[in-house]
DNA sequence: TTGTAAGCGTTATCAA
DNA sequence: TTGATAACGCTTACAA
């Protein structure tokens, strides 16, 4: 049977609130009984029962993570699982553990809301989530500290990664290696990235004065390497051909560059290709595609960091934006 | 400020055992203030706060998940987390909820089985562990149900695709289209689920007496797209080339078909291809991949059912493999 | 500096 | 059929 506080107490002949003490960290304790009871502890492996801690104190050290509305979509999506994993390494080195909040508990259907007062969270991550859903906007509003690194919200603090400076990075390469006939393919822009992205794009595009040529933007009808195979086979049918190509999703890269190899062209002499992404597929894709990535561990330590900074000094919430810088990585689709 | 149970019990007029006893669906209560409580409790959303249930209750509707030894993969695994996500959703139905064990629980370091005690959970799903690990092994050997949907051992039941249906699918399909000269491609067997494809792919060859012809089995040296791209040199180069290769991972068969086509093949026309496991991206392959798709709803749901079966009936660990059937999806590479 | 004792919100046992 | 009451294991005022 487990050893609890009790029986740890009852062997070293002190009271169980002195152990607890020296446990927490809290109150003053003489050095000496400090160290041997800690020793005690150490040696004995004794931890104090969540349930019962959880109960009788304020703090829960539990934080609870929103991941999805769509409880389908559960921990499928690579992107967000890379974030979580690294929120989660951070937060339970720190002390912390994770639960996932559903709109179900037990059989019992609830509020995120409730949720979070019936398991005396901390803190909660919104990790994805939906603006409109009157669940999370509950949340935001409350009482309660919440992070999200998904969407942006009054009352609510998000880490993400910036959009723009992906862009940059873009147009840095364009610059250092001298092309000027270049052009931009991204998503259906009702996604708050691919809208951005396109913006800078834009707005850089006019800042350097380069030549809008046949056409600089592409949009997509689609996510997929489907929507981007479309487009491939519209610009390989272009009078001049662009020698170096943008594309705001590894996912649409794929098919675009399959239809310009298609049409003849060779990926990357006669036309070069940076997507953004790097999801797991891109460096085994053939030729592996260069590509914009976003630190996805930044994201989950940073976004980790900023929750516990608000729980531990009681912060109320706040609309601010953390933006995690993004990289270049060149591989085989540009020279 | 959240009811509790109390509360619910004052203005019922009830005592607050009462009111347990109903919501828990224990005792006998007669059918009018069942009736009235379960209408009250109802309306005024009042669910019991999980720790003070878990503090005095011997069953804390709870399931400790082991995801990995290696923090640092946790949920990035595609494969994994989506039998992890149906499993979730099937206890979740059933009222239990699931947390992650660590070896790590706040700042302590502690053992599988010690944090299974300490948040006393009800079973445990190895979703994917190393069978050498004491700290899995002890886990095993507890009192504590067990359930896993990778590592097989004594005292442990698993829940795992049928690799050999996956070859028989195969066979079946060569068998279908009359194709005689077809070839295995397998990824390192030191690795269980290739070792028991490439045992089944020679014993189904030889049960049908099929011509060995130069070669009709190759192993790569990894599991990448790049070991597959050395393996489809060799073969490109073979005095007489296959008409059908079973290539038993689609990220090896990714490679492979790239070196394929290098040497001047069309897929399918001049070689057809069958890759293994369905992930994510084969069906963005261009050519869509054809491949042996693991049912990992299936898997989730099914260990799920099975640990639940360990729990409510309270039987010991037993070794035990159950397995659930795969199936072949002809997309491009097929013909 | 240490100990006592009262809670925390439930469930379980036993009495009414 | 219902209700008191004692756990459950811990934290936290407050007293010593």
């Amino acid at each position: 049977m487990k050893k609890t506080i009790i029986d740890v107490a009852k062997e070293l002949n002190l009271a169980p609130s002195t152990i607890s003490k020296i446990v927490n960290n809290k109150g003053r304790i003489s050095p000496e009984t400090r160290a041997r009871v800690l020793k005690y502890v150490e040696s004995s492996g004794y931890v104090a029962m969540s349930s019962a801690r959880k109960l009788s104190s304020k703090k829960s050290w539990t934080i609870g993570v929103i991941y999805s509305d769509i409880s389908l979509v559960g921990f499928e999506h690579p992107f967000f699982s890379r974030i979580l994993q690294s929120f989660k390494s951070y937060v339970e080195k720190m002390g912390y553990e994770i639960v996932m909040i559903v709109s179900k508990l037990g059989k019992n259907e609830m509020t995120y809301l409730d949720w979070c007062q019936n398991k005396k969270v901390d803190g909660v991550l919104i990790i994805m989530g939906n603006i409109n859903n009157p669940n999370i906007i509950q949340v935001v509003n409350s009482d309660f500290p919440v992070v999200s690194t998904d969407i942006q919200m009054k009352n609510l603090h998000t880490v993400i990664c910036d959009d723009r400076m992906g862009v940059q990075k873009m147009f840095e390469y364009a610059l250092k290696k001298q092309i000027e006939n270049f052009i931009a393919v991204t998503g259906p822009i009702t996604s708050r990235s691919f809208a951005e992205r396109m913006h800078e794009f834009n707005r850089l595009f006019d800042f350097y004065g380069f030549d809008k040529g046949e056409q600089n933007l592409y949009i997509t009808n689609g996510f997929s390497s489907d929507s981007g195979y479309a487009i491939g086979e519209e610009i390989a049918k272009r009078k001049k051909v662009p020698k170096l190509i943008f594309v705001f999703s590894d996912v649409i890269a794929f098919g675009l560059i399959r239809a310009l190899e298609h049409h003849g062209y060779k990926i990357p002499s006669d036309i070069q290709v940076i997507g953004y992404d790097d999801i797991d597929f891109t460096k085994y894709f053939v030729p592996a595609l260069s590509t914009i990535v976003q630190d996805t561990k930044a994201i989950g330590t940073t976004a980790a960091k900023i929750l516990l900074g608000y729980i531990e000094e009681n912060r109320n919430n706040e609309h601010k934006v953390t933006y995690i810088p993004v990289d270049l990585i060149e591989r085989d689709t540009t020279e």
